[in-house]
DNA sequence: TGTACATCAGTGAACGCGCGTTCACTGATGTAC
DNA sequence: TGTACATCAGTGAACGCGCGTTCACTGATGTAC
């Protein structure tokens, strides 16, 4: 039963979205090929007709999962002055800990260890997010006019993941919230106030 | 063959030391029982003598890496003023990335998010870890009397847990040195100047 | 436009491998008399 | 103190399961004439 071209780049399209979701998820080790088709609403066997093997499904996931923050990130922040963008920014990402599935889960505090164990492919892609996220922050930063903006960029995000990782591990706790809290006022404090209308858009 | 009852003991202790070891170098899920025994001299059918499974070693591997991380910074810091003994934590904490395996590795960065999808009894490990290194923090900023140390105290843990798991994805490359420098400049500009001679013992 | 054929997306079963766990067995240790 | 027996740490093979991958097969799609 072969499908039309159009479908089969639809499939392709489904199955990588949905492993997106599961491995954000579920964790990479934890997800297998037989849910991730069964997600997409197909059968095992027919994974290999669109991808190589898991690492390579892995690597895409993590660049598609890359994509979809920048891309949720940027509207948000889109026109807005540098100061108030950076607080808009700080908080979408802590935000993340509420989210269940879909959009804007980053990889980095939600697969964290298991990336940095993964095939070099893998380890190169969540590297390159690494690097786009912490530009996005620094081109803040700097515009915000703030001194060592890379630095405190790397900063921020250093402190970002970790409070996302952590409360993570917390979910559920009251220890959650406050690790949440604790690490955005440290980094709002770094940064200048911003101006009133912080909920417009 | 059975053996005496402080061989028993001992043997125990070497089979939780290489556990400690393997995990934190390696991860949970890719250190088999096979070759923890192995590196204790031993063949994996003994393991069972000694543990109920391989999460309730899991979960001892992990109070006994943070047990060694605390007395570890404990010994370090110990009857240093505050200050200084913040800078000592701080730094200390920042070149586990150096370390190959044993001493002083934290099992929040290294393991991550390994560690929030295991059993309940695995996570409470985690999660009681993570408390005491907070505390360990808030113990400090509090004796150096800085404003609300145990929101800061939290802030630094997280800066550091995620430059700490950040710099090992970058592993090799220049880019794991910057993201471990500038978290530490960023989290030392939080804290009153150490004095002087901060290199003593 | 219509027809015959090659292509290939998807199915479902099977393969191979690794890993956690179990088990019968061994022989030195500890204990009861 | 000496002896007979129960205990149990450690061995090495086997079991069972899940998972990534492969494969023969199906039948609709796309193409060549």
């Amino acid at each position: 039963m072969k499908k039309s071209k159009t479908e089969t780049v639809d499939t392709r399209k489904r199955i990588l979205s949905a492993a997106t979701r599961l491995f954000l998820t579920n964790g990479l080790a934890e997800t297998g090929i037989a849910s991730i088709m069964s997600a997409a609403g197909l059968t095992q066997g027919g994974f290999y007709r669109h991808f190589r093997s898991k690492e390579q499904l892995i690597a895409e996931a993590n660049i598609a999962a890359n994509d979809q923050m920048v891309a949720y990130f940027g509207a948000a922040v889109c026109g807005k002055p540098a100061a108030e963008a950076l607080h808009i920014a700080v908080n979408l990402y802590l935000d993340q800990v509420q989210l269940r599935g879909g959009e804007a889960l980053c990889p980095l505090p939600n697969l964290g260890s298991e990336l940095r164990r993964a095939d070099p492919r893998v380890r190169d892609a969540a590297m390159a997010g690494y690097q786009r996220l912490a530009r996005f922050f620094a081109m803040l930063t700097e515009q915000a006019g703030l001194a060592e903006p890379a630095r405190l960029a790397d900063a921020i995000v250093a402190t970002m993941v970790g409070a996302v990782m952590l409360a993570r591990l917390a979910v559920g706790r009251e220890s959650a919230q406050a690790i949440l809290l604790n690490a955005r006022q440290t980094i709002l404090s770094m940064l200048p106030p911003a101006p009133a209308a912080q909920k417009r858009a």
